[in-house]
DNA sequence: CAAGAAAAGAGAATCGATTATCATGTCTCC
DNA sequence: GGAGACATGATAATCGATTCTCTTTTCTTG
C-alpha cells in the first residue's frame, strides 16, 4: 500500500468536496484507503500551517476545513444530513447593523435548510 | 411552588445581558453569589425545556443561551473579548444565494470585529 | 417543629474532539 | 543496500464542556 502520499490523498479529498469538511467527515470519505484519523488531523494541521487550508466554523459540527483558494463565500447547512455546502455570492447592507463605536472586520452568513438530495429523499 | 431562588437569579442575569451568554460566561457573572456551575447548567436546561430560553451557536465559543423573547436578530462577535452582542435588524437578498433544489428555512448572520469597549481600550 | 420534596454546591464521571506516543513502514540520498 | 529522516496507523492521553452523584440545605405543608 502506498503510504507516504496519504496526506496528498487527504488534500485531494478536500479539494473534491463541495464544501468544508470536518476531520471525521473527511475521514469517513477516505474509509476505503485505510488512512487513520490521526493522519487526517496531521494533514489538516499541516495544511493550515502551510496556508493551503483554512479552518471554518459553521454551525453545529465544530471546525471544518476547506482549501484556501475559494475566495470569499458563505455556507449552506443542511439540517438533515448536516453537511455544509459552499455558496457563491454575498450580501449587502451589513454595515447598517453595526452599533455605534463597533468596528467590523468581517462577517459570516449561514443559510439553514434542506439540501437538494435530502429534499428529494424525503 | 416558588423555590428556585438561584435559578431565578440565573434567568435574571441572562435577561440583563446584552447578548447570548455561555454557561461559563454566565457563571462568572454570578461569581459573587456562590451559585455553582451545575446550577447554572440546570437552570439553562430547564429554561430551554420550558421554552423561555433558547440556545444559539455563535462562532467560537460553543453554545450560548438567551431569552426567547428577543425576536429575530443576529449577533456581533468581538474578537478581542469574545463576547457576543445582540444586533437589531436583518439583511435582504439571501434567497439569491440558494442553489437550485435547496430549501431555505432560516439563516444566521454573525458580524466579526471589535466592540466599543475593546476598541477604546486598545 | 417534623417530614418529605425539590434545589443547591462540590466534585467525580462522562463524552466527543483533538493531540501525543510509539512501534513500524517507507522514502531519499548516498 | 543501508542509514537516517519522515510518514503512518493504532491507540492512549488530554482537554474542555456538560452531566451525574451525593450530601446538605431550603422550602412547603401539616
Amino acid at each position: 500500500m502506498q503510504r507516504a502520499n496519504q496526506q496528498q490523498t487527504v488534500f485531494r479529498a478536500l479539494d473534491d468536496a463541495d464544501g468544508p469538511l470536518s476531520a471525521r467527515e473527511l475521514w469517513s470519505r477516505l474509509s476505503g484507503t485505510g488512512i487513520g484519523l490521526a493522519t487526517v488531523y496531521r494533514a489538516l494541521q499541516r495544511g493550515v500551517e502551510e496556508g493551503t487550508l483554512e479552518s471554518v466554523e459553521v454551525l453545529g459540527g465544530g471546525v471544518r476545513y476547506e482549501p484556501k483558494n475559494r475566495g470569499h463565500h458563505h455556507h449552506f447547512l443542511c439540517s438533515t444530513c448536516n453537511h455544509a455546502f459552499d455558496l457563491f455570492g454575498c450580501v449587502e447592507g451589513l454595515e447598517s447593523l453595526i452599533p455605534a463605536g463597533f468596528r467590523m472586520t468581517g462577517h459570516e452568513v449561514v443559510l439553514l435548510g434542506t439540501c437538494d438530495a435530502c429534499a428529494n429523499a424525503a
